[in-house]
DNA sequence: TACAAATATTTTGTGTACAAATTATTTGAA
DNA sequence: TTCAAATAATTTGTACACAAAATATTTGTA
């Protein structure tokens, strides 16, 4: 259905000499097929599941870190609380999470997993990561680790601009 | 108001003895953070320039390629034709841009910009890519190098599994 | 020629994803 | 003590993003 073969190919040809302007629009064109690639994993899980690939992930962070608050679940996914509040809607709804409020402070909503919550977080695979996780796998520490710095370079280079909006728009 | 700055010091402080498990995690991660600061500049391009990111990618991608069908668009972008097809009905309704019947075939929609959309694309920023942009260009061109043959690599990775849904679960 | 299969786009329905507004509760200062 | 500011979470409104279904048109073939 999609042709994609055919573009990482035409990508792979790409000399070394290359410009950094066409460079840097690769890489933007990369990040884009990665979170497509991530999005359509999450509707493979959706079908053998139940939930999808936010859902999931959802369900496992609660399963590694132990029972959470909306807040603390929200900034260990980076997404914004009204997002995780909507799935954390839809889990519950499925009966793999509960809400509770807490005893000390009763703004608290206190997420934990249900019976049936912790038995698809064993069952399943490693939410959106699957995919990217066995490919990963098969790599050598040495080139994982050259990708992970690269991405941290970048996470470093697009971050660091919401403290430095003043030279945001640099000379050509 | 996020303490973004503590995360990737974090980040920085692994050392090159951690394991491919954790590596792979802090992949995912990146990736995650990546995305969302690319959400966060859509905001700021919406505030200064009355379009969204997708939005301004689209009329840049027009503005770029010249006239081109629904098809095309969506897969010059990465995008499915329905998503596409909503973004184009927001910028129409904007006014800067046109839908025309193909002539010799008219299943087919012609996309193309008006005035408005030309002079939009001309003073605004590189849509999405603004910030990263800005970003990479303060690299050496081997470090720019170097990103995109990871996220190639990643890329790869995540798209070669589409055909290979047989090896998806391989041993540990 | 007739009409089924293929193709291009849009519509529908679900689920993120965010900011801004709202609600409920707690904390701190006059 | 009282009540405004701060905090935690939810609700509301907009815009992606996708698959599946529907619509319109063209192509190929009997």
């Amino acid at each position: 259905m999609q042709s994609i073969k055919g573009l990482v190919l035409k990508g792979l040809a790409m000399s070394s000499s290359m410009n950094k302007k066409k460079t840097i629009a690769e890489i933007m064109h990369s990040l884009r097929r990665i979170f497509k690639a991530i999005q359509q994993y999450s509707e493979e899980v959706l079908k053998e599941f139940g939930v999808t690939g936010p859902q999931l992930w959802a369900l496992r962070t609660v399963y590694v870190e132990g029972q959470l608050s909306m807040g603390e679940l929200s900034r260990t996914m980076y997404l914004h609380m009204s997002t995780v509040s909507g799935v954390v809607d839809r889990l519950e709804e499925k009966g793999y999470l509960e809400r509770t409020r807490g005893v000390s402070d009763r703004r608290v909503v206190k997420i934990s997993l249900t019976k049936a919550g912790k038995k698809l977080v064993q069952r399943g695979p490693e939410a959106a990561q699957g995919r990217l996780l066995h490919g990963l796998e098969s790599l050598s520490p040495k080139e994982v680790q050259v990708i992970w710095s690269s991405l941290e370079k970048v996470v470093r280079l697009m971050e660091i601009q919401d403290t430095k909006a003043t030279f945001f728009f640099s000379e050509e």
